[in-house]
DNA sequence: AATGTTTTGCAACCCCGTTGCATTTGGTTA
DNA sequence: TAACCAAATGCAACGGGGTTGCAAAACATT
């Protein structure tokens, strides 16, 4: 309990059951979440919509980012405590494994890539699929 | 002229309008098209649903892959020589302009990456946003 | 406790992609 | 060329995922 409302008031949000219940989610998951995942776990307790702006408001703050997956789902996890409202620091590379369907945050950074004359990069995402640790053995 | 009908037969794959047409759409772009865009393009020549089983069948045939962007949809684009059915072989990075909204196949493969112990990577999507070079000036 | 503001729930809606089935088309053979 | 069978198409219907407007409820502040 010692942190979760302190989050939320340092990020100018009021504090509502569901932002607790959802972003006490994420940080209880060791991977990303998708909407639909939020949906299953939390039941009946808050409507669709609800989950929807909420993850919607964390992104805007700076508290979760988006990860665009191979599959065409979006998925979030927590930011890094460098991040704050409107600008991201999420310069990790993202693992989705073919088993289990967990997204991990990697601490590899994205490596620099040749990009034509011309052209300049504002972000760059890297999305590596595969098998993860727990499900190689 | 010769072209499109001997790389649908080289697929094994039966002579219909829509399948030329489409092909030609991808044959004269220099970007990358989503269903959407070749919607747009042939009017109300075919059926959406037609559209959905032409990329599909094209991808599975090695003709044209997936392109995952970060605003969660999908593009296809033309693979190179060396794509079998069953067995892309697009290692190359993306491109997707945020100007003119136009992604590009890149020259440049995409790079390694470093991998937590136990991790094994079947696949890498690199996907750079930013200006290109005729959004540029 | 009373107030004004923010958030929530609900209903309705739209967009995208899929599926089943009858009809048409294309390829093959006689 | 005509007939046949297999494959592709069009149409309608469905479902998931996400958005919007608005009234009711919850929150922060006094
Ligand atoms: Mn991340
Ligand atoms: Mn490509
Ligand atoms: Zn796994
Ligand atoms: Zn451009």
């Amino acid at each position: 309990m010692a942190g979760i409302s302190d989050i939320l008031k340092r990020n100018q949000l009021s504090i509502t059951d569901s932002r607790k219940k959802i972003l006490d989610y994420f940080l209880q998951s060791d991977g990303a979440l998708a909407h639909a995942d939020i949906e299953k776990m939390s039941g009946d307790k808050f409507d669709r919509v609800t989950i929807y702006r909420t993850l919607q408001t964390f992104v805007e703050k700076g508290i979760i980012h988006t990860i665009p997956t191979s599959d065409n789902s979006v998925k979030y996890a927590l930011c890094k405590d460098e991040c704050v409202a409107g600008h991201h620091h999420d310069d990790h590379i993202h693992f989705l494994c073919d088993d289990c369907g967990t997204t991990y945050c990697l601490e590899s950074n994205v490596p620099p890539v040749q990009l034509p004359i011309g052209f300049s990069a504002s972000r760059t995402d890297v999305v590596v699929s595969g098998k993860c640790g727990k499900c190689s053995n």
